[in-house]
DNA sequence: ACCTGAACACCGTTCAAGT
DNA sequence: ACCTGAACACCGTTCAAGT
């Protein structure tokens, strides 16, 4: 039994491997989980194993980086209005980011640091340089869109799963408490929104205002 | 001389003090150099000292965020439309968060934390839901756009100054080098617009554009 | 090529103690 | 009330060495 998790039966180390497990890391309990002497442990590995396969920790978060960037399944264009590809292209972004609202910001400042992040770029950037944008406008926009996806993710009130249910529970309630304990004379509208800064009624309405909003925006900045 | 810096004439300790010594750090430094220690060494005392003002370091952090927030110098009201006011506000926090780029992402998920937090975030949402957005579109949206001034001065291409004139400039011809020798068959658009992602032609044209942006996407998404 | 081991200079934080 | 001192369990990383 125990002598099946003895160290010799360990699988042999690669970028790809390390990357995909300090993701799976991050995603259960949050990126300052994600250390190097963490990452050796669960590859029953001595901290310095790593150092063989990543220059140095900022190596290992590009990995992480790169493999987000990579589950993009970017959409065949179907000869929509711009305004229309474009939201698929953003879609695509957001369904692959979901999945990973604790590792999601890895994604921001490190799009040039990967095939699949270059890939996007160019498809995000094409699509505004097409519809009219000068490049300094479309690497503004493009820039901000896909940060802004992240932020709809990271950013969206859900229960975290870094600790336990009644934990959580525990915490959400005291928040809550102390949101609507505010002055009604001082508050009356955050007072008339508090749950919604803890709770998302629909996560497909939340998107889907989120994508209206990024889109109407990038319409609005046009001058054609 | 020396004896004009020995610790007996040290200043005595707040925690309105350490936070403002640990915004100007992180605006030399970076936030990563925002450590107990550090703090301490600056007060010329020892980290234990902290903790009688701090409960832990999050409580620092937010120290720093609540010091940003107060910095927001929130217009009056002078009968606008809504989203016209909407726009003097997000202006008048996007003038508070510039001038402190490393720091400013603390602002975010740290809103409720601070009296001028929430004045701010109760302003933002009472334009909303007097525009006709529903409590929970309205905290969404309030949310959203406060993450995106953050966004906005976070991203915005600079010359950071964390290292030394030289060491940048090298950095940026490496990297505006990296991106030019790409494939232009493969990445044509990115190559077109591959120096505005490190550098800004004019600030101002990039926070107006980002405003508008902002103000054109929350007008969109408006269902009255 | 791939990994170990010992060491260094850092972290945040607890606990007991001083004034 | 405000701060010190020693200690603990962590970090990332260098350097030399093993196979």
């Amino acid at each position: 039994m125990a002598a099946r998790v003895t160290p010799s039966t360990r699988e042999p180390l690669s970028r790809e491997s390390i990357a995909a497990g300090a993701l799976a890391l991050a995603d259960r309990e949050g990126l300052e989980a994600v250390t190097i002497r963490r990452l050796a442990q669960e590859n029953s590995v001595t901290p310095m194993a790593l150092y063989w396969h990543f220059k140095d920790k900022d190596a290992v978060l590009d990995g992480i980086a790169e493999r987000l960037f990579a589950d993009v399944e970017l959409p065949e264009p179907i000869g929509l209005s711009w305004d229309h590809e474009l939201r698929r292209v953003l879609a695509a972004v957001l369904a692959a980011v979901r999945p990973h609202p604790l590792a999601a910001e890895l994604m921001v400042m490190r799009t040039m640091r990967s095939e699949s992040g270059l890939v996007l770029a160019e498809r995000v950037i094409g699509i505004l340089i097409a519809a009219g944008f000068s490049p300094a406008e479309a690497a503004q926009a493009g820039s901000f869109l896909l940060c802004s996806i992240v932020t709809l993710v990271v950013t969206e009130p859900r229960k975290d799963n870094t600790v336990d249910d009644e934990t959580w529970d525990d915490h959400y309630r005291a928040k809550r408490a102390e949101l609507e304990s505010l002055s009604p004379k001082k508050y009356p509208n955050l007072l008339a929104a508090a749950e919604f800064f803890m709770y998302c009624p629909s996560e497909d309405d939340y998107y889907d205002r989120g994508l209206d909003f990024l889109i109407s925006g990038t319409v609005g900045v046009r001058t054609p």
